[in-house]
RNA sequence: CGAGGUGUGGCUCAGUUUGGCUAGAGCGCUACGUUAGGGACGUAGAGGCCGCAGGUUCGAAUCCUGUCACCUCGACCA
């Protein structure tokens, strides 16, 4: 019986403190350790495994749509990074300055970059020249650094993995379709694939990207109703074109500046995962980005046979990702492991399965139990990975949805904020005084303008002039 | 960066208020044996310059100063 107790002390419940229960996860489940440079963590090789996932798809997905991939180098000079004013301004005091080079002191010093806009810019004006070189659809996988105040594993690291794609296209029209296009693969993605449901929509100009015209977001709901904002998309018409002198010459010899595009997304999205499906006994892994689909558990496995099963059991299942626990652990703590680590099945297998020809299929999410026969094992364990992934997605969005609100005054806003948490919708009338005094009286951010209005009302939820958006407010990460 | 909190074997902590024997416990780890359908048990063992750097003192985990890391809440961001 002290069995049962022994679970809930490893992990911190997150329904007594969900930061702590976060932490513990993303330490029990091996998805990082810390390092001992400020900030910095490392990612363990379960960890790395769930982005390298999400890349191996990703990537896929953004060359479906014409992307190449490039490298650019990682330091930026100061030089370069002043170009366009509003960019420096948002930036500049964030990042990382490299002095010297071993002994010597440089002559410009450099910065780690923060975000390679200027790098693709100074690059597109050396190789755009005509109408013919267009468009230009580049992305990167790197690395980027931003001296953060306080950090978080993988919600907000000093240094962390993304990638960052930019585009340059002719005309104003082609760079804003872009860049919803890539804003549509993103949210396509975390739902088909991390079974995350995203709000699509627009950044208020207060919440807009440094040096952008325009700022599109997808914003998930953490299961502690707070919102995360999880992949970007910026069209930044010909602003930078223009400080980076990138032109070409169009069909009638006429020189036109470009018109840009960025887009990323990070290792932020494991965050969205662990906060989004995980539970009190740790994570849960969509099937989809699991690293291991299904673990197979031996029961008694000293026993002769058993093992021997086990892998015939896993050989029979080469079409998904599995593996053996073979270890000499007991069946508990197997299962346990299994269940911190979100494994989303395991297929415990016995001496009694084994004399009926059959196993036990039992499902990470629900916990729920199948005595499998033998015979249609593969299409068993298909059958509940596509249900398990299909029902995550599900769960997450009625979540979502039964933690949404609408407010109509400040009354009901302030009200909503005090006893609930989660988003509010409430009409806006796009003057930043109200946004500021909405943060200032209820810590809550415009999230987005959603793509998908509704007409709450006619008045903003603040000053009560004409209204112009619905915006989902939040608190966010 | 502002306010608060915590740093003692791998983990969770006791000991710090009131300085004083060889720094403890549980879990984990290693070996052997017995076990096995929800974190098994026995026996034996390994593992700590008490976050780090200074200082006070005959003597510091304990007092003082500084510093670093982590956690919570703000400000900022993907």
């Amino acid at each position: 019986m002290s069995k049962g107790k022994k679970l809930v002390e490893e992990i911190t419940s997150m329904d007594e403190d969900f930061a702590q229960w976060y932490t513990d996860v993303v330490k029990k489940a091996e998805l990082i350790e810390y390092s001992s440079i400020r900030g910095c963590m490392i990612i363990r090789p379960y960890g790395y495994a769930i982005w390298e996932n999400i890349q191996k798809q990703m990537d896929a997905d953004f060359k479906a749509t014409g992307v190449e991939n490039v490298y650019m180098p990682m330091f930026i000079p100061e030089s370069l990074l002043q170009k366009e004013k509003d960019h420096v301004e948002g930036f500049a005091p964030e990042v990382a300055w490299v002095t010297h080079g071993g002994n010597e002191k440089l002559q410009e010093r450099m910065c780690v970059r923060p975000t390679s806009e200027t790098l693709f810019c100074d690059f597109y004006s050396n190789i755009i020249h005509s109408y013919r070189d267009l468009p230009k659809l580049y992305n990167q996988w790197c690395s980027v650094v931003r001296w953060e105040k306080s950090t978080r594993p993988f919600l907000r690291s000093m240094e962390f993995l993304w990638q960052e794609g930019h585009t340059a296209h002719a005309t104003a029209e082609e760079a804003e379709e872009r860049t919803i296009q890539m804003l549509d693969v993103y949210a396509d993605f975390c739902e088909r694939v991390l079974a995350i449901p995203m709000i699509k929509g627009q950044k208020s100009e207060k919440e807009k990207f440094a040096g952008a015209s325009s700022t599109y977001t997808i914003e998930a709901m953490m299961h502690d109703g707070k919102a995360l904002q999880s992949g970007t998309s910026h069209n930044f018409g010909d602003g930078f074109a223009k400080a980076f002198d990138i032109q070409y010459t169009d069909k009638n010899n006429k020189l036109q500046y470009v018109h840009q595009t960025s887009w990323g997304v990070s290792t932020r999205l494991v965050g969205a995962i662990i906060m989004v499906h995980g539970d009190n006994s740790g994570l849960v892994l969509p099937p989809r980005i699991a690293p291991i689909q299904a673990m197979i558990i031996p029961i008694n496995q000293k026993k002769e046979g058993v093992l021997d099963k086990a892998y015939e059991l896993k050989d029979r299942l080469s079409s998904f990702k599995v593996k053996v626990d073979d270890t000499d652990k007991s069946p508990g703590w197997k299962f346990s492991e299994q269940e911190m680590r979100g494994i989303p099945i395991r297929i415990e297998i016995g001496p009694r399965d084994i004399e009926n020809n059959q196993a036990v299929i039992v499902r990470r999410d629900t916990r729920e139990k199948l005595l499998v026969s033998m015979d249609e094992i593969e299409t068993k364990v298909s059958e509940v990975l596509d249900k398990m992934q299909a029902d995550m997605l599900e769960r997450a969005r009625s979540h979502r949805d039964s933690h949404t609100y609408i407010a109509k005054d400040m009354d009901e806003f302030e009200d909503i904020i005090k006893n609930k948490t989660g988003f509010i919708k409430a009409m806006w009338c796009k003057d930043e005084a109200c946004e500021m005094e909405i943060k200032e009286r209820t810590g809550a951010t415009s999230r987005c303008m959603p793509f998908e209005q509704e007409q709450i009302d006619d008045k903003c939820v603040c000053c009560k002039k004409p209204a112009q958006d619905m915006v989902y407010w939040g608190k966010a990460y």
